[in-house]
DNA sequence: GCCGTTGCCTAACGCTATTAGGCTGCGGTC
DNA sequence: GACCGCAGCCTAATAGCGTTAGGCAACGGC
């Protein structure tokens, strides 16, 4: 046995960089604690050393998925405003979603009240979503449930589109631009509409 | 012992009762055949005889909840068209997943392209999405796209309100009543918006 | 009133996560 | 340059899960 009291090497970021790799390669599902072991070539109480359990892995990979998230997001909407920064935003939404399923999905099911760390990171991306929507609506209470109305659209979309939700075999590119642009056309003529 | 060997008379409907009563009270994870076992009263393996281990229980609770909600929608579109009946039906969706958290998400996790019953199932929700989004749209292929986007607003809608997603403590019904207000906004006055 | 079918049981296996406790190699200290 | 403490990895053990195999007993049709 070469390599049987050997140490591995591990630490807290490469044990996070197998997690994410298993999540978004086989489903947040298949992301356990004996898998993550094995690809790791250690036993699975080793790593309790660097991260706390399985909770602890699925919040390290919802973790980097939050800040990842935010900064394509951020990238997306740089120099851009209104129509165009929400279709780019939307579109890099989409488009990580569909590179990372695993870890997208990790974000959405942690309950991030008890972790500052990741709430710190949802707030990261809602503000994305805040300032681009701020140029449809000023009042920042009617704000929120216009965020919560073109999360809940994107969010909607790509949870079906990478879960197979969709049935037909219709393209789906083609259909997330009927999204946005149904999004674009009920913003531009909303029925309480103040600009 | 007085019922040590005694029958307890189960069938694949009181099983799956239920199954849908602990998906619903305490999440579709807490749907476990040992938790199944252990409210009927039964030693686990005893289910085997009535749902196809636990695949199987999931598979009834998700195909109730669907045949349940298909109902559910057609009863609210019911007598109605257009925007009063894309409201109703929107409403009756939340309505649908709010009481029954546990059915719909299980609605939403199985894969039916193996499972004629729950395609059926999802055929009759979607068509009545098809019939209330016609009135804006007749063509059939573009109609898929509205759908689309319209389910997945109201998807999005729902899991992030069931999952405890919206962070803020803004009302959450609002919320949904600005969700309808961008939708039909959007609807009456799209880009290639036909009638 | 008998008998086969059906329903429920115990036993056993393999897979998870998790905790406790031991050994060993590495890095800082004298 | 030897030593010693800490940290990293290990084995062992426990408890929970789902699943399969095989036995026994109660019910319904003849």
């Amino acid at each position: 046995m070469p390599a049987a009291r050997a140490r591995a090497g591990l630490t807290a970021e490469r044990v996070t960089d197998a997690a994410v790799a298993i999540a978004d390669a086989e489903g947040l599902d298949a992301l356990t604690l004996a898998r993550l072991a094995g690809e790791l070539g250690v036993r699975t109480p080793s790593l309790y050393h660097h991260v706390a359990g399985l909770d602890g892995a699925r919040r390290a990979v919802a973790l980097r998925g939050l800040v990842e998230l935010g900064d394509a997001l951020r990238t997306a909407a740089l120099g851009r405003s209104g129509p165009e920064a929400l279709r780019t935003v939307a579109v890099a939404y989409r488009a990580y979603a569909r590179a990372h399923p695993g870890s997208y999905a990790a974000t959405q099911r942690s309950d991030l009240t008890h972790d500052p760390d990741l709430r710190a990171a949802t707030d990261r991306v809602a503000e994305v979503v805040f300032a681009v929507l701020r140029h449809w609506e000023g009042d920042e209470d009617a704000l929120v449930h216009l965020v919560r109305a073109v999360r809940s659209a994107l969010h909607g979309f790509v949870v079906l589109e990478t879960g197979r939700g969709f049935g037909l075999d219709a393209p789906v590119d083609a259909s997330f631009d009927g999204l946005l642009a149904l999004l674009l056309a009920g913003l531009d003529a909303r029925p309480a509409g103040r600009d």
